[in-house]
DNA sequence: GAGACGTGGCC
DNA sequence: TGGCCAAGTCT
């Protein structure tokens, strides 16, 4: 739920999430379209697909029991080497950095003196992040680096009066020079097709019954890029055709 | 490796 | 007000 989304959004539906399915076990006992459906509007619904998948995952290989193993945790679907990294090391003690976009930045700023990392991870980056790591208490440093990270060395408008390390930051010994180079990312959404395949989904989510293909012509003029994004939500196995109506999987 | 992929809060 | 960006992953 994490991945790509604020903490602050996520509590409150990773509460119910857990409180409806407590393991594994039980979420992989459901259809994948009532994790869809559960997922609500914490956005890129194909984490919630995968994360059903993960959970089938757990069940088949590791018995129910989420592998504390790097490499196991890393072949799960939707588990990236961020993810897999953030498992290991804050639920079972592993000596991972864990090379969030918060840590990113702080190291980008506080030992490269730039104001923003690149836009993934380099090899570079994980090098030195490796090479600065404490053998011991590696999930606690992580944590505490994505904190400041995330509090006080923000994207925008950091706080660097209330940094601790501002006497050892590269960047604010540079005076905070402005990011120079390519544009760091180029996220436009109106008008997409992600912002079509919202809408589809949000009607999907809110129907207890398969929709008539006519409701759903209703959420988007274009009947190009409409059925485009229909499309790509049936391929991604988020959407399921039932004669002329769809539903959740 | 660039691009696709949701949604909402902030200034 | 609209652009930025958030505990990334996959193709």
């Amino acid at each position: 739920m994490l991945q790509q989304t604020p903490v602050s959004r996520v509590l409150e539906p990773w509460r119910a999430w857990l409180a409806r399915w407590p393991t594994p076990a039980a979420l992989a006992a459901d259809p994948p379209g009532e994790a869809v459906r559960m997922w609500g509007r914490l956005g890129y619904p194909r984490r919630a697909l995968r994360l059903h998948a993960a959970a089938v995952a757990i069940v088949e290989r590791h018995d129910g029991e989420v592998p504390s193993d790097h490499d196991e945790l890393l072949a799960l679907p939707g588990v990236g080497s961020y993810t897999a990294a953030a498992v290991s090391a804050f639920a079972f003690g592993g000596g991972e950095v864990v090379l969030d976009t918060n840590v990113r930045r702080v190291l980008a700023r506080a030992i490269s003196g730039v104001e923003f990392p690149a836009n993934t991870p380099t090899a570079a980056e994980r090098r030195l992040a490796a090479e600065l790591w404490p053998a011991e208490d590696a999930a606690r440093w992580s944590a505490a680096v994505m904190e400041l990270g995330a509090l006080i060395c923000t994207a925008a408008r950091p706080k660097c009066g209330d940094c601790p390390i501002r006497d050892r930051c590269a960047w604010y010994a540079a005076g905070r020079p402005t990011h120079d180079g390519p544009p760091r990312r180029g996220q436009t959404y109106a008008g997409t097709d992600r912002q079509v395949r919202g809408r589809l989904l949000e009607v999907l989510r809110d129907a207890e019954d398969p929709v008539p293909a006519a409701r759903l012509d209703l959420v988007w003029d274009d009947p190009v890029q409409r059925t485009r994004a229909l499309e790509s939500l049936l391929a991604d196995g988020l959407v399921v055709r039932r004669g002329r109506a769809y539903t959740l999987p």
